[in-house]
DNA sequence: TAGATTGTTAATCGATTAACAATC
DNA sequence: TAGATTGTTAATCGATTAACAATC
Protein backbone atom coordinates (compact mmCIF):
# COMPACT_ATOMS: atom_id res chain seq x y z
CA UNK A 1 0.00 0.00 0.00
CA UNK A 2 1.07 3.38 -0.62
CA UNK A 3 1.77 5.30 2.88
CA UNK A 4 4.10 7.37 4.11
CA UNK A 5 6.55 5.47 4.69
CA UNK A 6 6.63 3.87 1.14
CA UNK A 7 6.90 7.32 -0.28
CA UNK A 8 10.20 7.58 2.09
CA UNK A 9 11.63 5.12 0.70
CA UNK A 10 11.05 5.98 -2.83
CA UNK A 11 12.20 9.04 -2.24
CA UNK A 12 15.33 7.05 -0.58
CA UNK A 13 15.61 4.92 -3.89
CA UNK A 14 15.78 8.23 -5.67
CA UNK A 15 18.28 9.44 -3.69
CA UNK A 16 20.41 6.26 -4.10
CA UNK A 17 20.34 6.62 -7.76
CA UNK A 18 21.75 9.69 -7.91
CA UNK A 19 24.36 9.17 -6.14
CA UNK A 20 25.06 6.03 -8.54
CA UNK A 21 24.26 7.87 -11.46
CA UNK A 22 26.77 10.18 -10.62
CA UNK A 23 29.37 7.71 -10.23
CA UNK A 24 28.82 6.26 -13.73
CA UNK A 25 26.62 3.62 -12.86
CA UNK A 26 24.09 2.47 -15.87
CA UNK A 27 22.12 -0.05 -14.02
CA UNK A 28 21.17 -1.33 -11.07
CA UNK A 29 19.43 -4.61 -9.34
CA UNK A 30 17.27 -4.18 -6.35
CA UNK A 31 19.64 -5.84 -4.24
CA UNK A 32 22.04 -3.15 -4.59
CA UNK A 33 19.08 -0.78 -4.26
CA UNK A 34 18.00 -2.51 -1.40
CA UNK A 35 21.42 -2.36 0.25
CA UNK A 36 21.87 1.37 -0.60
CA UNK A 37 18.43 2.10 1.17
CA UNK A 38 18.65 -0.42 4.05
CA UNK A 39 15.64 -2.06 2.98
CA UNK A 40 15.13 -5.56 1.73
CA UNK A 41 15.25 -6.26 -2.14
CA UNK A 42 11.50 -7.95 -2.10
CA UNK A 43 10.73 -4.78 -0.34
CA UNK A 44 12.74 -2.88 -3.70
CA UNK A 45 10.53 -4.77 -5.98
CA UNK A 46 7.53 -4.46 -4.62
CA UNK A 47 7.27 -0.80 -4.02
CA UNK A 48 8.54 -0.59 -7.78
CA UNK A 49 5.68 -3.39 -8.81
CA UNK A 50 3.04 -1.19 -6.52
CA UNK A 51 3.91 2.09 -8.83
CA UNK A 52 4.01 0.11 -11.89
CA UNK A 53 7.87 0.62 -12.65
CA UNK A 54 9.38 -2.54 -14.27
CA UNK A 55 13.00 -3.54 -14.74
CA UNK A 56 14.34 -6.46 -17.07
CA UNK A 57 14.20 -9.85 -16.01
CA UNK A 58 18.29 -10.63 -15.26
CA UNK A 59 19.32 -7.31 -16.42
CA UNK A 60 18.20 -5.04 -12.79
CA UNK A 61 16.82 -1.92 -13.90
CA UNK A 62 18.02 1.55 -16.45
CA UNK A 63 19.55 3.78 -13.72
CA UNK A 64 18.43 7.19 -15.88
CA UNK A 65 15.30 5.47 -16.17
CA UNK A 66 14.45 4.71 -13.15
CA UNK A 67 15.47 8.29 -12.19
CA UNK A 68 13.47 9.34 -14.89
CA UNK A 69 10.12 7.63 -13.71
CA UNK A 70 10.40 8.04 -9.58
CA UNK A 71 11.57 12.06 -10.27
CA UNK A 72 8.17 12.05 -12.44
CA UNK A 73 6.40 10.34 -9.19
CA UNK A 74 7.76 12.36 -6.87
CA UNK A 75 7.47 15.89 -8.48
CA UNK A 76 11.20 16.39 -9.16
CA UNK A 77 10.49 17.41 -12.32
CA UNK A 78 8.77 21.12 -11.72
CA UNK A 79 10.55 22.81 -8.61
CA UNK A 80 7.67 22.95 -5.60
CA UNK A 81 7.12 26.45 -4.07
CA UNK A 82 6.15 26.59 -0.96
CA UNK A 83 5.23 29.07 1.81
CA UNK A 84 5.82 29.19 5.39
CA UNK A 85 3.45 31.08 8.00
CA UNK A 86 5.56 32.19 11.19
CA UNK A 87 8.71 34.01 11.17
CA UNK A 88 9.91 32.95 14.74
CA UNK A 89 12.47 30.53 15.44
CA UNK A 90 11.20 27.17 13.33
CA UNK A 91 10.26 29.55 10.55
CA UNK A 92 13.84 31.47 10.34
CA UNK A 93 15.37 28.59 10.48
CA UNK A 94 13.84 26.53 7.73
CA UNK A 95 14.24 29.74 5.37
CA UNK A 96 17.93 29.40 5.92
CA UNK A 97 18.42 26.16 5.65
CA UNK A 98 19.82 25.34 2.32
CA UNK A 99 18.42 21.96 2.14
CA UNK A 100 15.33 22.26 0.40
CA UNK A 101 16.59 24.53 -2.24
CA UNK A 102 18.85 21.01 -3.12
CA UNK A 103 15.72 19.39 -3.25
CA UNK A 104 14.22 21.19 -5.91
CA UNK A 105 11.94 22.64 -3.22
CA UNK A 106 11.54 26.75 -3.14
CA UNK A 107 10.31 28.96 -0.34
CA UNK A 108 9.03 31.63 -1.87
CA UNK A 109 8.31 33.53 0.95
CA UNK A 110 6.90 33.94 4.67
CA UNK A 111 4.27 35.53 6.64
CA UNK A 112 4.33 37.08 10.17
CA UNK A 113 2.25 39.60 11.95
CA UNK A 114 5.08 41.23 13.23
CA UNK A 115 6.15 43.79 11.57
CA UNK A 116 9.56 43.69 12.85
CA UNK A 117 10.07 40.42 10.53
CA UNK A 118 9.04 41.95 7.81
CA UNK A 119 11.69 41.99 5.07
CA UNK A 120 12.46 42.42 1.32
CA UNK A 121 16.16 42.49 0.80
CA UNK A 122 17.00 41.54 -2.44
CA UNK A 123 18.38 37.81 -2.66
CA UNK A 124 16.36 37.20 0.48
CA UNK A 125 13.26 34.86 1.13
CA UNK A 126 10.46 37.77 1.38
CA UNK A 127 8.78 38.28 4.98
CA UNK A 128 5.30 39.61 4.02
CA UNK A 129 2.25 40.53 6.17
CA UNK A 130 -0.10 37.72 7.08
CA UNK A 131 -2.60 39.82 5.31
CA UNK A 132 -0.91 38.90 1.99
CA UNK A 133 -0.97 35.12 2.28
CA UNK A 134 -4.06 34.74 0.57
CA UNK A 135 -3.45 37.34 -2.48
CA UNK A 136 0.02 35.64 -2.60
CA UNK A 137 -0.62 31.85 -2.66
CA UNK A 138 -3.41 32.53 -5.19
CA UNK A 139 -1.12 34.30 -7.61
CA UNK A 140 1.42 31.80 -7.25
CA UNK A 141 -0.67 28.97 -7.32
CA UNK A 142 1.37 27.36 -3.99
CA UNK A 143 -0.16 24.45 -2.80
CA UNK A 144 1.83 23.44 0.01
CA UNK A 145 2.62 25.22 3.31
CA UNK A 146 4.56 24.87 6.41
CA UNK A 147 3.31 25.96 9.94
CA UNK A 148 5.44 27.31 12.18
CA UNK A 149 3.64 29.55 14.80
CA UNK A 150 2.83 28.72 18.38
CA UNK A 151 0.14 26.77 18.83
CA UNK A 152 -2.56 29.07 19.58
CA UNK A 153 -2.55 30.67 16.41
CA UNK A 154 -1.70 27.43 14.67
CA UNK A 155 -5.55 26.30 13.89
CA UNK A 156 -6.67 29.81 12.49
CA UNK A 157 -3.35 29.73 10.58
CA UNK A 158 -4.19 26.39 8.93
CA UNK A 159 -7.57 27.82 7.92
CA UNK A 160 -6.42 31.04 6.27
CA UNK A 161 -4.00 28.88 4.53
CA UNK A 162 -6.88 26.74 3.04
CA UNK A 163 -8.77 29.16 2.37
CA UNK A 164 -6.18 30.59 0.11
CA UNK A 165 -6.11 27.09 -1.86
CA UNK A 166 -3.02 25.34 0.10
CA UNK A 167 -3.85 21.97 -0.12
CA UNK A 168 -1.46 20.39 1.85
CA UNK A 169 0.72 21.68 5.28
CA UNK A 170 3.75 20.64 7.49
CA UNK A 171 3.16 21.06 10.70
CA UNK A 172 5.53 22.14 13.56
CA UNK A 173 3.05 23.10 16.04
CA UNK A 174 1.92 20.50 18.68
CA UNK A 175 -1.63 20.72 18.40
CA UNK A 176 -4.09 18.76 16.58
CA UNK A 177 -4.98 20.47 13.57
CA UNK A 178 -8.76 20.10 12.39
CA UNK A 179 -9.06 19.99 8.13
CA UNK A 180 -10.95 18.78 5.42
CA UNK A 181 -10.32 15.23 4.94
CA UNK A 182 -9.13 16.42 1.23
CA UNK A 183 -5.89 18.32 2.98
CA UNK A 184 -3.03 16.37 3.40
CA UNK A 185 -1.13 17.07 7.36
CA UNK A 186 1.83 16.04 8.07
CA UNK A 187 2.82 16.56 11.81
CA UNK A 188 6.60 17.11 12.68
CA UNK A 189 6.24 17.67 16.53
CA UNK A 190 10.23 18.21 17.51
CA UNK A 191 9.76 17.57 21.61
CA UNK A 192 8.03 14.26 21.12
CA UNK A 193 10.94 13.50 19.14
CA UNK A 194 13.25 14.04 21.47
CA UNK A 195 11.09 12.69 24.29
CA UNK A 196 11.00 9.46 22.85
CA UNK A 197 14.83 8.85 22.96
CA UNK A 198 15.08 10.05 26.58
CA UNK A 199 12.39 7.24 27.37
CA UNK A 200 14.43 4.86 25.23
CA UNK A 201 17.56 5.41 27.00
CA UNK A 202 16.23 5.89 30.90
CA UNK A 203 14.47 2.25 30.17
CA UNK A 204 17.22 0.42 28.48
CA UNK A 205 16.85 -0.69 24.64
CA UNK A 206 16.08 -4.05 25.46
CA UNK A 207 12.38 -3.36 25.20
CA UNK A 208 13.06 -3.70 21.42
CA UNK A 209 14.72 -0.33 20.32
CA UNK A 210 14.59 -1.64 16.29
CA UNK A 211 11.91 0.23 15.86
CA UNK A 212 13.26 3.76 16.48
CA UNK A 213 15.72 3.04 13.94
CA UNK A 214 13.28 1.97 11.68
CA UNK A 215 13.27 5.68 11.25
CA UNK A 216 16.70 6.06 9.76
CA UNK A 217 16.60 9.00 6.84
CA UNK A 218 19.03 8.89 4.14
CA UNK B 1 5.27 -4.56 21.82
CA UNK B 2 7.34 -1.38 22.94
CA UNK B 3 7.99 0.59 20.11
CA UNK B 4 8.46 4.42 19.36
CA UNK B 5 4.78 4.88 18.26
CA UNK B 6 3.47 3.32 21.71
CA UNK B 7 6.17 5.54 23.42
CA UNK B 8 4.50 8.68 21.46
CA UNK B 9 0.91 7.36 22.69
CA UNK B 10 2.22 7.18 25.82
CA UNK B 11 3.22 10.85 25.56
CA UNK B 12 -0.19 12.00 24.37
CA UNK B 13 -1.79 10.23 27.25
CA UNK B 14 0.42 11.72 29.26
CA UNK B 15 -0.51 15.62 28.33
CA UNK B 16 -4.02 14.56 27.69
CA UNK B 17 -4.33 13.55 31.77
CA UNK B 18 -2.39 16.90 32.47
CA UNK B 19 -5.08 18.98 31.07
CA UNK B 20 -8.24 16.80 32.28
CA UNK B 21 -6.28 16.91 36.01
CA UNK B 22 -6.10 20.79 35.65
CA UNK B 23 -9.75 20.81 34.80
CA UNK B 24 -10.46 19.19 37.94
CA UNK B 25 -11.63 15.69 36.71
CA UNK B 26 -10.61 12.72 39.45
CA UNK B 27 -10.70 9.50 37.16
CA UNK B 28 -11.16 8.77 33.22
CA UNK B 29 -12.07 5.53 31.22
CA UNK B 30 -10.20 3.76 28.72
CA UNK B 31 -12.78 5.02 26.52
CA UNK B 32 -11.93 8.94 27.65
CA UNK B 33 -8.50 8.82 26.85
CA UNK B 34 -9.11 7.59 23.23
CA UNK B 35 -11.07 9.96 22.54
CA UNK B 36 -8.87 12.53 23.74
CA UNK B 37 -5.84 11.02 21.75
CA UNK B 38 -7.21 9.56 18.54
CA UNK B 39 -6.99 5.80 19.12
CA UNK B 40 -9.20 2.88 20.44
CA UNK B 41 -10.00 2.44 23.88
CA UNK B 42 -8.52 -1.19 23.34
CA UNK B 43 -5.24 0.68 22.50
CA UNK B 44 -5.12 2.36 25.94
CA UNK B 45 -5.88 -0.51 28.01
CA UNK B 46 -3.39 -2.74 25.55
CA UNK B 47 -0.58 0.22 26.23
CA UNK B 48 -0.90 0.17 29.98
CA UNK B 49 -0.88 -3.40 30.11
CA UNK B 50 2.09 -3.35 28.45
CA UNK B 51 3.35 -1.23 31.13
CA UNK B 52 1.68 -2.91 34.02
CA UNK B 53 -0.82 0.11 35.00
CA UNK B 54 -3.81 -1.40 36.22
CA UNK B 55 -7.13 0.38 36.84
CA UNK B 56 -10.72 -0.63 38.65
CA UNK B 57 -12.84 -2.69 36.68
CA UNK B 58 -15.87 -0.78 36.48
CA UNK B 59 -14.16 2.31 38.11
CA UNK B 60 -11.54 3.47 35.57
CA UNK B 61 -8.34 4.90 36.40
CA UNK B 62 -7.49 7.54 39.29
CA UNK B 63 -6.04 10.68 37.09
CA UNK B 64 -3.40 11.38 39.21
CA UNK B 65 -1.87 7.64 40.23
CA UNK B 66 -2.01 6.91 36.44
CA UNK B 67 -0.21 10.53 35.81
CA UNK B 68 2.25 9.42 38.28
CA UNK B 69 2.82 6.18 36.91
CA UNK B 70 3.57 7.37 33.43
CA UNK B 71 5.55 10.33 34.35
CA UNK B 72 7.55 7.78 36.04
CA UNK B 73 7.72 5.69 32.92
CA UNK B 74 8.61 8.44 30.61
CA UNK B 75 11.49 10.19 32.78
CA UNK B 76 9.02 13.25 33.53
CA UNK B 77 10.48 13.13 37.36
CA UNK B 78 13.77 14.76 36.59
CA UNK B 79 14.60 17.41 34.44
CA UNK B 80 16.35 15.60 31.63
CA UNK B 81 19.63 17.39 30.09
CA UNK B 82 20.52 17.58 26.28
CA UNK B 83 23.16 19.31 24.67
CA UNK B 84 23.34 20.28 21.11
CA UNK B 85 25.94 20.08 18.65
CA UNK B 86 25.58 22.70 15.89
CA UNK B 87 24.85 26.48 16.48
CA UNK B 88 23.61 27.19 12.82
CA UNK B 89 20.19 27.64 11.62
CA UNK B 90 18.21 24.85 13.56
CA UNK B 91 20.87 24.75 16.53
CA UNK B 92 19.73 28.23 16.98
CA UNK B 93 15.77 27.72 16.70
CA UNK B 94 16.04 24.59 19.15
CA UNK B 95 17.58 26.89 21.65
CA UNK B 96 15.37 29.64 21.33
CA UNK B 97 12.50 27.38 21.33
CA UNK B 98 10.01 27.69 24.36
CA UNK B 99 8.94 23.98 24.18
CA UNK B 100 11.46 21.61 25.41
CA UNK B 101 11.68 23.46 28.99
CA UNK B 102 7.73 22.89 29.83
CA UNK B 103 7.95 19.19 29.16
CA UNK B 104 10.95 19.08 31.63
CA UNK B 105 14.13 18.98 28.70
CA UNK B 106 16.76 21.03 29.78
CA UNK B 107 19.32 22.22 27.10
CA UNK B 108 22.31 22.48 28.73
CA UNK B 109 24.95 23.93 26.31
CA UNK B 110 25.37 24.54 22.22
CA UNK B 111 28.71 23.36 21.24
CA UNK B 112 30.08 24.35 17.96
CA UNK B 113 33.48 25.45 16.23
CA UNK B 114 32.43 28.85 14.72
CA UNK B 115 33.76 31.28 17.61
CA UNK B 116 31.94 34.00 16.28
CA UNK B 117 28.77 31.68 17.79
CA UNK B 118 30.22 31.64 21.12
CA UNK B 119 27.97 33.24 23.94
CA UNK B 120 27.91 32.92 27.61
CA UNK B 121 25.10 35.37 28.29
CA UNK B 122 23.95 35.23 31.68
CA UNK B 123 20.34 33.45 31.49
CA UNK B 124 20.91 32.31 27.70
CA UNK B 125 21.95 28.97 27.05
CA UNK B 126 25.86 28.49 26.47
CA UNK B 127 27.10 27.99 23.15
CA UNK B 128 31.11 26.62 24.08
CA UNK B 129 33.99 25.24 21.42
CA UNK B 130 33.09 21.68 20.39
CA UNK B 131 36.75 21.16 22.27
CA UNK B 132 34.28 21.24 25.38
CA UNK B 133 31.76 18.87 25.05
CA UNK B 134 33.85 15.73 25.83
CA UNK B 135 34.36 17.91 29.74
CA UNK B 136 31.07 19.26 29.18
CA UNK B 137 29.10 15.86 29.06
CA UNK B 138 31.08 13.81 31.72
CA UNK B 139 30.71 16.61 34.21
CA UNK B 140 27.24 16.90 33.93
CA UNK B 141 26.17 13.45 33.40
CA UNK B 142 24.24 14.23 29.97
CA UNK B 143 23.16 10.92 28.54
CA UNK B 144 21.12 13.00 25.13
CA UNK B 145 22.66 15.07 22.29
CA UNK B 146 20.93 16.92 19.43
CA UNK B 147 22.85 16.88 16.40
CA UNK B 148 22.23 20.18 14.17
CA UNK B 149 25.07 20.14 12.09
CA UNK B 150 25.75 19.90 8.28
CA UNK B 151 25.84 16.27 6.93
CA UNK B 152 29.67 16.13 6.36
CA UNK B 153 30.32 16.38 9.83
CA UNK B 154 27.43 14.70 11.58
CA UNK B 155 29.17 11.27 11.58
CA UNK B 156 32.39 12.68 13.49
CA UNK B 157 30.07 14.71 16.05
CA UNK B 158 28.44 11.35 16.12
CA UNK B 159 31.35 9.81 17.74
CA UNK B 160 32.85 12.74 19.63
CA UNK B 161 29.23 12.76 21.28
CA UNK B 162 29.23 8.52 22.11
CA UNK B 163 32.95 8.95 23.05
CA UNK B 164 31.95 11.56 25.59
CA UNK B 165 28.88 9.46 27.22
CA UNK B 166 25.95 10.26 25.07
CA UNK B 167 23.69 7.37 25.01
CA UNK B 168 20.94 8.79 22.82
CA UNK B 169 20.76 11.57 19.93
CA UNK B 170 17.95 13.36 18.17
CA UNK B 171 19.70 14.14 14.70
CA UNK B 172 18.68 16.38 11.73
CA UNK B 173 21.48 15.81 9.73
CA UNK B 174 19.81 13.91 6.41
CA UNK B 175 22.87 10.94 6.40
CA UNK B 176 22.74 7.35 7.87
CA UNK B 177 24.83 7.67 11.10
CA UNK B 178 26.37 4.44 11.94
CA UNK B 179 26.48 3.73 15.44
CA UNK B 180 26.99 0.80 18.28
CA UNK B 181 23.99 -0.46 18.79
CA UNK B 182 23.53 0.29 22.09
CA UNK B 183 23.00 4.04 21.42
CA UNK B 184 19.73 5.33 20.66
CA UNK B 185 19.71 7.10 17.45
CA UNK B 186 16.34 9.08 15.88
CA UNK B 187 16.22 10.64 12.94
CA UNK B 188 14.13 13.49 11.57
CA UNK B 189 14.34 15.04 8.66
CA UNK B 190 12.52 17.92 7.79
CA UNK B 191 13.25 18.06 4.06
CA UNK B 192 11.43 14.11 3.44
CA UNK B 193 8.69 15.24 5.49
CA UNK B 194 7.95 18.27 3.23
CA UNK B 195 8.79 15.90 0.11
CA UNK B 196 6.28 13.26 1.76
CA UNK B 197 3.30 16.56 1.55
CA UNK B 198 4.45 17.47 -1.90
CA UNK B 199 3.75 14.00 -3.43
CA UNK B 200 0.31 13.63 -1.77
CA UNK B 201 -0.89 16.55 -2.77
CA UNK B 202 0.79 16.27 -6.42
CA UNK B 203 -0.82 12.53 -6.55
CA UNK B 204 -3.74 12.80 -4.56
CA UNK B 205 -5.31 11.69 -1.50
CA UNK B 206 -7.09 8.73 -3.18
CA UNK B 207 -4.23 6.19 -2.71
CA UNK B 208 -4.91 6.10 0.96
CA UNK B 209 -3.43 9.06 2.85
CA UNK B 210 -4.67 7.84 5.92
CA UNK B 211 -1.64 7.02 7.23
CA UNK B 212 -0.23 10.29 6.68
CA UNK B 213 -2.57 11.27 9.21
CA UNK B 214 -1.43 8.28 12.02
CA UNK B 215 1.31 10.95 12.41
CA UNK B 216 -0.88 13.53 14.15
CA UNK B 217 1.06 14.82 17.25
CA UNK B 218 -0.64 15.68 20.13
C1' DT C 1 21.60 -23.44 -22.65
C1' DA C 2 22.46 -22.34 -17.70
C1' DG C 3 22.30 -18.91 -14.47
C1' DA C 4 20.51 -14.84 -12.54
C1' DT C 5 17.06 -11.58 -11.66
C1' DT C 6 12.51 -9.87 -11.96
C1' DG C 7 7.44 -9.58 -10.72
C1' DT C 8 4.04 -11.54 -8.08
C1' DT C 9 1.86 -14.67 -5.05
C1' DA C 10 1.84 -16.81 -0.66
C1' DA C 11 3.67 -16.90 4.04
C1' DT C 12 5.06 -14.44 7.88
C1' DC C 13 5.29 -11.07 11.12
C1' DG C 14 3.71 -7.46 14.05
C1' DA C 15 0.50 -4.24 15.52
C1' DT C 16 -4.28 -2.95 16.16
C1' DT C 17 -8.91 -4.04 17.22
C1' DA C 18 -12.76 -6.81 18.81
C1' DA C 19 -14.66 -9.73 22.00
C1' DC C 20 -15.59 -11.32 26.35
C1' DA C 21 -14.78 -13.32 30.97
C1' DA C 22 -13.66 -11.36 35.30
C1' DT C 23 -15.16 -8.25 38.64
C1' DC C 24 -16.12 -4.00 41.00
C1' DT D 1 -27.88 -7.38 42.14
C1' DA D 2 -27.42 -5.34 37.42
C1' DG D 3 -24.58 -2.72 34.67
C1' DA D 4 -20.28 -1.05 33.25
C1' DT D 5 -15.48 -1.29 32.62
C1' DT D 6 -11.16 -3.53 32.84
C1' DG D 7 -7.44 -6.85 31.32
C1' DT D 8 -6.39 -10.25 28.20
C1' DT D 9 -7.03 -13.45 24.61
C1' DA D 10 -8.32 -14.23 19.91
C1' DA D 11 -9.31 -12.25 15.39
C1' DT D 12 -8.20 -9.00 12.08
C1' DC D 13 -5.63 -6.10 9.41
C1' DG D 14 -1.73 -4.40 6.97
C1' DA D 15 2.92 -4.40 5.80
C1' DT D 16 7.11 -6.96 5.01
C1' DT D 17 9.53 -10.90 3.49
C1' DA D 18 10.22 -15.33 1.25
C1' DA D 19 9.59 -18.18 -2.46
C1' DC D 20 9.35 -19.27 -7.03
C1' DA D 21 7.65 -19.33 -11.84
C1' DA D 22 8.63 -16.55 -15.75
C1' DT D 23 12.16 -15.08 -18.65
C1' DC D 24 16.07 -12.64 -20.37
Amino acid sequence: MVNKKCIIRLLRYKNALHRLNSLGFVKVFSDNLADAVGVTASQVRKDFSLFGICGNKRGGYQIEALLGKLNHILGKNEQQKVVIVGGGNIGAALMKYKGFEKEGVKIAACFDIDPAKYNHKEGDIPVLPLEQLRDFVRQNHIKIGVIAVPDIAAQQVLDLMLAAGIKGVLNFAPIRLRAASDCVINNVNLVLELETVIYFIINGLEKSIAEIHEEQKS
